[in-house]
DNA sequence: AACAGAACCGACTGGTTGGTATGTATTGTC
DNA sequence: GACAATACATACCAACCAGTCGGTTCTGTT
């Protein structure tokens, strides 16, 4: 077998996801990822069929990692306590920690980077965005359930509702935090976003 | 003087915005704009001197309209009560309001397209939204720092934090609005980020 | 050492891109 | 109705685009 060629492949798509969060999907060329990677057609051709077909395994790359990394948060919240409140608190105090500490350029969200181009990208990309944002809803939406079965709230909410709240404070921290350049905006706003779920379950 | 020209000019904007928001800048060729209008190059580029500053006028635009509106919705709260906390919770209805009853498909603000794809873009650009997110955050803010004044919180909180988690709000739920194609997800996020105004100053 | 096959190179291609040059149509002014 | 100026159309160009293809290099197998 010859050369190790998932490196290479790791740096197309590296590359790629830097180029397109910053550039966009359209506003970026493969001659554009070549030239930072310092690799030639012949490479990027031979590991992806086309430039859409390289799109389709970035963002399926980045799924995976996504969901992987939710599960292991929901997973270290389940062991840090056995009340579903903690659980959602810690878990949210979690992600307020991973992203609040960012040193450099605020951090962004490849799935976000689609929303405003989903015309350049076909419905198996669509789909891998909106099951990535559905898969937040299910999981965060049961550790909310769980909670509002527990414990009395201040105000009559949906679980799924309270789910979304976080995925939309991150997004919308993200756009807002990369425009202003004010990389610690989105760890605050997600603190806010535990001060409602703090005040809608009477524990302050 | 010639035929009535504005008409044209706003016909191209209006078309480079639908198109900008759906596939990005990058994504979006001159000739697609000019497809969509049925106009042809000669008036493209007797309006606009380059496509670049075709978006530098469209963000202008967009960034008056948003000021616009803003203090529209601001002047109507302040006629609809005198007092600041009350004031700030009727501006976030309004808005509530009117990204709430969307029919067809979810709305998505122009600002936010420029998030993630910076790199395509000048100073001069990059000026007007952030200008723009700043602004929001000055408005909002003194009159969140106006009810902060008058009224006891049941957490500490900043000003000018509060004032960007609506726009926080607002820009993340386009997103997942857009992406899960739910149009009214966008009106009950903003029902929350009031939820947890009215929680935090106490009011419920 | 010969072979096979994957990994990669780099010149090339046809179509598209943003932009230009030049021409024509429209409309108010005198 | 001649003139001027704006508004728009059309043909065209060089640069760039995604993608192709024949060739070269590397590496495990025998």
């Amino acid at each position: 077998m010859p050369r190790d060629a998932t490196e290479t492949r790791t740096a197309l798509l590296d590359a790629a996801q830097s180029l397109f969060m910053d550039q966009g999907y359209g506003g970026t060329s493969v001659d554009a990822i070549l030239a930072r990677t310092g690799l030639t057609k012949g490479a990027f051709f031979h590991h992806f069929e086309s430039k859409h077909e390289l799109a389709r395994a970035l963002i399926a790359r980045y799924a995976v990692l996504d969901r992987e990394n939710l599960a292991a948060g929901v997973e270290r919240a389940e062991r840090l306590s056995r009340d579903p409140l903690q659980q959602l608190l810690i878990l949210v105090g979690l992600y307020e920690e991973a992203l609040g500490n960012v040193t450099g350029p605020p951090p962004g969200c490849l799935f976000a980077s689609y929303a405003y181009q989903a015309g350049l990208f076909d419905a198996e990309v669509h789909d891998i965005v909106s099951g990535s944002f559905s898969h937040w809803r299910e999981v965060l939406g049961a550790k909310v359930q769980a909670a509002l079965d527990r414990y009395p709230t201040r105000l009559p909410v949906d679980a799924g509702e309270i789910a979304d709240a976080l995925t939309v404070v991150i997004e919308g921290a993200f756009i807002i935090s990369r425009t202003l350049n004010e990389p610690e905006l989105v760890g605050m706003q997600i603190r806010h976003f535990r001060n409602y779920l703090e005040l809608l379950f009477e524990t302050v």
